[in-house]
RNA sequence: GGCUUGGUAGCUCAGUUGGUAGAGCAGAGGACUGAAAAUCCUUGUGUCGGCGGUUCAAUUCCGUCUCAAGCCA
């Protein structure tokens, strides 16, 4: 077994369409490591057109992990996502890693840990959502502001303000103390965050490449064969490109309209994605090769 | 050629009983600790189609022209 500090990685990330997952597979074919996955859709089976997921060839030259292996109706999370993680470092698995994807919640979530609280069970949570259906958010907010007056949830965000009255009821801990605390479950391995980025005017052309060839290539017959199996409600299926596939199915909307919604929602998307990257200032936009041969050296 | 209905923010449209206008979407910026490609927050000056007229005041009323859609010839 390599010791601690040989298990090097290096986190591949940046908005969707910027070319982080050709870099990664290249590098990891050329120092003999491995690509791992942390973006929330390509984890899913059956979604591997429409989240423009590694292809074949591309796995039969690298080894590539964590792609494609939950199933609907199974559903990710971050915390499932860790512990898949680390299960998977148990195994022989060849480094250095590439860990690749433009889920910055996920990759916070595998290099800052989280917090060290025990799966809340579905029926206390159920609870406080039959309280926000009664009572409405503004009583849930106030019971929040009251206990961790340092929170910034909004009240229209009730998914981020059900999740932290569950915190508070279930643990007696305010979220604001347990982000003070470090989490147990920081990232152990050296590594290095590279990151990838364009001008919007070449996301555009790359975008409607994509999307065209998304649609060529069955992002369709995928929504379809979920649609078909009753798994209309399934989350990833209401991602970008899937979305607008079950309208387009589903309203009868035209070939056009698909193409410019999904362009459209792919924009959005990496718009929200630069946002998330941009404020993390560790990672490194540029002279990727050098850095990385500086890393592994 | 005649009649009707429209021409208001990039788009779809509200509205002003006359005191120069507002929603949704798009766009821009931001937040983000177990749904995250999700969820949420902030951000709206535009010759109110053109030109005249009435009026203290017109995008709102009147006339006329123009464009679009529909109907009748």
């Amino acid at each position: 077994m390599a010791a601690l500090t040989d298990k090097k990685c290096i986190f591949v990330v940046g908005p969707t369409a910027s070319g982080k997952s050709a870099w990664a597979l290249e590098q990891a074919e050329k120092h003999g490591g491995s690509v791992v996955n942390i973006d929330s859709i390509q984890f899913y089976k059956g979604l591997e057109v429409g989240s423009a997921a590694p292809t074949r060839e591309d796995k039969h030259r690298v080894p590539h992990y964590l792609y494609s292996y939950v199933e609907a109706p199974y559903e990710m999370t971050a915390g499932k996502y860790i512990t898949d993680f680390y299960k998977l470092l148990e195994s022989e698995i060849k480094f250095p890693l590439f860990i690749t994807g433009g889920t910055g919640f996920y990759i916070q979530a595998l290099e800052k840990g989280m917090f060290d609280v025990e799966p809340v069970p579905e029926e206390f949570r159920q609870q406080i959502e039959d309280e926000l259906e009664k009572n409405g958010a503004e009583v849930l907010h106030q019971e929040l502001i009251s206990k961790d007056p340092q929170s910034k949830v909004h009240v229209n965000d009730h998914y981020r303000l059900v999740r932290a009255i569950e915190i508070i009821r279930y643990t007696g801990k305010t979220p604001s103390e347990l982000k003070s605390v470090q989490g147990k479950n920081i990232f152990p391995y050296p590594y290095i965050k590279i990151g990838f980025d364009f001008e919007k005017e070449i996301y555009k052309k790359r975008v409607a490449f994509r999307t065209k060839h998304l649609i060529a290539d069955g992002i369709i017959e995928e929504t379809k064969n979920f649609l078909d199996k009753g798994f209309a409600d399934w989350a990833p299926l209401h991602s970008v490109g899937y979305r607008e596939t079950a309208e387009f199915l589903n309203e009868g909307r035209c070939g056009e309209w698909l193409q410019e919604s999904i362009e459209q929602s792919t924009m959005q998307l990496i718009k929200k994605q630069k946002t998330w990257f941009r404020r993390d200032s560790s990672i490194l936009w540029s002279n990727h090769e050098s850095q990385l041969t500086d890393f592994l050296s």
